[in-house]
DNA sequence: AACTGTGAAAACTTTCACAGCC
DNA sequence: GGCTGTGAAAGTTTTCACAGTT
């Protein structure tokens, strides 16, 4: 298989999204040029995208949108459901653990964790607060897959490490700080304050020069 | 001034939070070399970056730790406060709200809004949390200039159009979906179901054809 | 006629490599 | 000697444009 960059795996999640809220509304069909536009993309980057992994359309007509749906969740390993770790019980962790959109694609959080005493015992919706010392064990005991880390940044890398050892290849990133992982552990991180940042600086460009995108 | 691409910006926040981690451990002279290995990024790179808005080293010592940490300040925009309303009070609006990254950064929420009137008239560590219809005049009367959306993905475009019809050009989005907005508005979506099957993806790839990276 | 799949071209981003300065 | 700034080269991603299929 060819090498399949990040931008298009982001592109290929968007496109299931969508997929899936035209199979809800029983569309059966589906060119590039409309999911292109319902994703802010092109025509062509959509057609590109999915041809490297396979021809799934009917030249014509376009695509079937049930045919894709099971397709793109095939490629996006979302057949299975995987078994997800949260640690950290603060409002982060307390966000993502009534995040909808997680537990409908397939990531059921079976664990959570959390150092501060007065955390630990407490019930979050038929789950049990743990505590942190027993991390390792409770991973493997409950065959614990991706591990989401939302814990204040200085204790991120402790956390990863141990992770790490305990035979975790995934890790969601919560904390604003680099990590350092071995080859063949994924991370992935979503910084808030970093799009923030962008923000900033887009907006005071163009109050500096005008008519910049 | 050239044209500086999205990932150079992320890239500056990036060397704006180590730098001032190095100013508070009173380092006040870093190599590009040593930014590049504390970001993960490459030395070239980081020369590159910086290059794009100055030449702010001396060869053959490197760059000044405070003089950097001002400059970049300067080019994101962070020497002023930001006023930012928030718009749902659920449990990501929650998160967001506590995230201490964002205040430190010159980020100050002066607002928010929900729908729901079991949570209008809340106090939010000093705010009120305020009726979503009195929008548009409270963002007026209080300058905000951006907003962070934390509603359900389907209220997520009506909203932005409120905020863009009362002249808000800069918004930070949680909702996953495509947003439409005229030219001159910047979005910024954070995506965390996107990124969580970006993690399958690698995962059940390596699965599938182990050593791939 | 409508629309896909795909090589080739264009645009963009990163890395290299070295001249120039401290 | 150590390290920056930067053109040129390499690599990557996107867009174009059209042959091919239904």
């Amino acid at each position: 298989m060819k090498k399949v960059s990040e931008p298009t795996i982001g592109r290929l999640s968007v496109y299931l999204r969508l997929l899936m809220e035209l199979a809800e509304a029983d569309v059966d069909t589906v060119s590039s040029e409309e999911l292109a536009s319902r994703s802010g993309t092109t025509a062509a980057q959509v057609r590109k995208d999915l041809s490297l992994f396979g021809t799934f359309g009917k030249r014509g007509l376009g695509y079937s949108v049930p045919e894709l749906v099971t397709r793109l969740r095939a490629i996006l390993g979302l057949e299975k459901a995987w078994r997800v770790a949260l640690v950290g019980a603060g409002r982060i962790g307390a966000a993502l653990f009534g995040y909808e959109n997680f537990r409908r694609q397939g990531f059921n959080i079976e664990a959570v964790f959390d150092t501060d005493p007065t955390k630990v015992g407490q019930r979050w919706n038929g789950l049990v607060v743990e505590a942190d010392a027993g991390m390792e064990r409770v991973l493997e005991e409950r065959g614990i897959e991706i591990a989401v880390v939302a814990v204040p940044a200085r204790a991120a890398q402790g956390v990863v490490d141990r992770l790490v050892a305990a035979g975790i290849r995934g890790i969601l990133n919560f904390a604003p700080t680099q990590l350092d992982v071995p080859a063949g552990v994924v991370v992935k991180t979503v910084d808030m304050a970093l799009e923030m940042e962008g923000l900033s600086y887009a907006l005071s460009r163009e109050e500096r020069e005008p008519g910049a995108a």
